[in-house]
DNA sequence: CGAATCTTGCGAACACAAACTCAATAGCAA
DNA sequence: TTGCTATTGAGTTTGTGTTCGCAAGATTCG
């Protein structure tokens, strides 16, 4: 599985989601993105997110009520804050959720995993 | 704003809301409900969870990739636990996350609420 | 440089949930 | 029971996010 040909709309695809303060949603790579290229095409992007995923360098982040969003994959474990003023997602360092892997909670639920999103204002916001 | 005419397709379709033991997607009140009115019309399903939630009897529930689910509007703060198998999702009463309203993460967020989702087997599917 | 072919941009096509249309049906009040 | 009218069911339509098809343009290798 080769990584194609390196191009100018590939690059810049992929430094937005890189530099991004969190996972960032189709439209919002497209508006990034295409400051830096003038006429970049939605289906560039969808086909630059695929690939992408594909081999492994991002993933997907679901949101409740949200399309996905996308980020790089070495972010390790974390959850994340949206802010429902500028409706921007910001990944956050903590993990207030004291479930291990393998808890069985009381109606005999076996946890495997979790995702945790909180909502709020952010600091630029809070004006 | 009467509650309008009652109706068998109508207390079937909150009765399966009220005895779920979670929330319930659109399909899932349709099945279920079809079980009891035959033939009832997926459009009747979404005319009457739309009333019931105007009417604040029910609200939707957000849950990461997932459409919209629907339960009734007095069970309080609480969580989700969704078994990866069945793909069913059910009420906890547990919430482990301790970050009260009005707590200020580093990097200047301010919470107001949270929305915490736990993945795993259920009872049934730990088989 | 030049050819081969991968990628792009754009419009059309698609998928899916949600809403609408309307004739037939069923609640409700008298 | 009777009549008025809200509701239903089935199909059609809308809206939005995602993918496709193809001609034009870019990248890579010889």
């Amino acid at each position: 599985m080769g990584t194609g040909r390196q191009t100018r709309q590939r690059s810049a695809i992929l430094g937005k989601i890189r530099e991004a303060e969190g996972p960032l949603s189709i439209a919002q790579i497209h508006e990034r993105a295409g400051g830096e290229i003038p006429r970049l095409g939605i289906a560039t992007v969808y086909r630059a997110v695929k690939a992408l995923r594909e081999g492994g360098e991002i993933v997907a982040v679901e949101l409740p009520g949200e399309e996905p969003h996308y980020e790089t994959a070495d972010r390790g474990h974390h959850h994340h804050f949206r802010c429902r003023v500028c409706e921007q997602t910001y990944d956050l360092g903590v993990c207030p959720v004291g479930i291990p892997r393998g808890t069985m909670l009381p109606g005999g639920y076996t946890v495997e995993d979790h995702s945790l999103t909180l909502y709020g204002r952010c600091a630029d916001c809070v004006a």
